[in-house]
DNA sequence: CGTCTTTGACCGGCGC
DNA sequence: GCGCCGGTCAAAGACG
């Protein structure tokens, strides 16, 4: 019992979102998200993802209802929160491994050992980048299929904290899912590693080969990245996301890309094009 | 019947 | 050293 909500909320709790790792921090007004994305930075960091983004794509995030906040990743723990810039700041680090407090620079080995250590063997962090999408929906469907090994209530949030694991046996993708504390309606989604595979698909039902997936759409720019699709349904909003999917040497072709579906344009809704437009939304769908 | 979710227990890191 | 807490495991149950 620890477990699910009887977690003990604490009322008081900020909006420090201090995930556990202790590096994440997330202090972001969630209310009124914003973006920050700092280009150089950011750009960096996710290169360390493999993803590629277009330097004219100036930090569209944040819109009134849906925001995606690349709120960081890791590895290098060289990404400040671009919060300093912003009011919204989100910052990282490695979560575990404590270099933040070593200063980081440059150097940083992309896998850090760090805590955890599995019944005997040093467990290997990967590098992680976290979102915070507003949302009604935990789950966020972005094209992969993920199994979900856990769940845990988290401090100072009354909300659980999901853990799920790709299903590929072969990938070690993890990702984590957990709202708010303060604005229940953000989804704040943790991606740690990259995918190793190209297949996407969907829960008990389609499978999604990588290349229909892909054979629509791949514009490199970040949009991909964000594709914050908000798609509202009678009275629903909605947020999609794309995530990381493959690395770099495995991008065919060594491009940089992104989940995207084929006919993506029917979860585009007019609604957002103007701020949307080319995001075209991943197969990504609300479970 | 296979897959996925739920959930209590366990493990390890970290702060005090 | 101890307790707290995040992260993970794994058995059992649910679901399609």
């Amino acid at each position: 019992m620890e477990d699910k909500d009887g977690a003990p909320s604490d009322p008081s709790a900020t909006a420090d979102f201090a995930a556990d790792d202790s590096n994440w921090t997330l202090a972001a007004d969630a209310s009124d998200a914003a973006c920050f994305f700092s280009a150089d930075r950011e750009r960096s960091i996710l290169r360390e993802f493999g993803w590629n983004f277009q330097p004219d794509r100036p930090n569209r995030i944040g819109t009134d209802d849906g925001l995606w906040i690349p709120v960081q990743s890791s590895l290098t723990g060289s990404l400040e929160p671009a919060a300093a810039a912003n009011n919204h700041s989100v910052s990282s680090s490695s979560s575990e491994d404590p270099p933040e407090k070593s200063t980081v620079s440059d150097e940083k080995p992309p896998e850090i050992p760090c805590k955890g250590k599995k019944k005997g063997q040093k467990r290997i962090r990967q590098p992680r980048f976290a979102f915070m999408t507003k949302s009604e929906v935990d789950h966020l469907e972005d094209g992969y299929r993920w199994r979900k090994y856990g769940q845990k209530a988290v401090k100072n949030s009354p909300f659980p904290r999901s853990y799920y694991r790709c299903t590929n046996s072969k990938c070690t993708v993890k990702k984590r899912v957990e709202r708010s504390s303060e604005d229940p309606t953000i989804v704040i989604t943790t991606y740690e590693g990259q995918h190793c595979h190209h297949t996407v698909g969907f829960p008990r039902g389609g499978i999604i080969s990588h290349e229909a997936a892909f054979a629509g759409q791949l514009a490199p720019t970040m949009s991909q990245f964000y594709c914050p699709i908000q798609s509202r349904i009678e009275n629903s909003t909605f947020s999609s996301i794309s995530q990381p999917c493959q690395p770099q040497d495995e991008a065919a072709g060594g491009g940089p890309s992104a989940i995207m579906q084929a006919d993506a344009s029917s979860q585009q809704h007019p609604t957002d094009e103007g701020l949307l437009g080319d995001m075209v939304p991943p197969g990504m769908r609300i479970r």
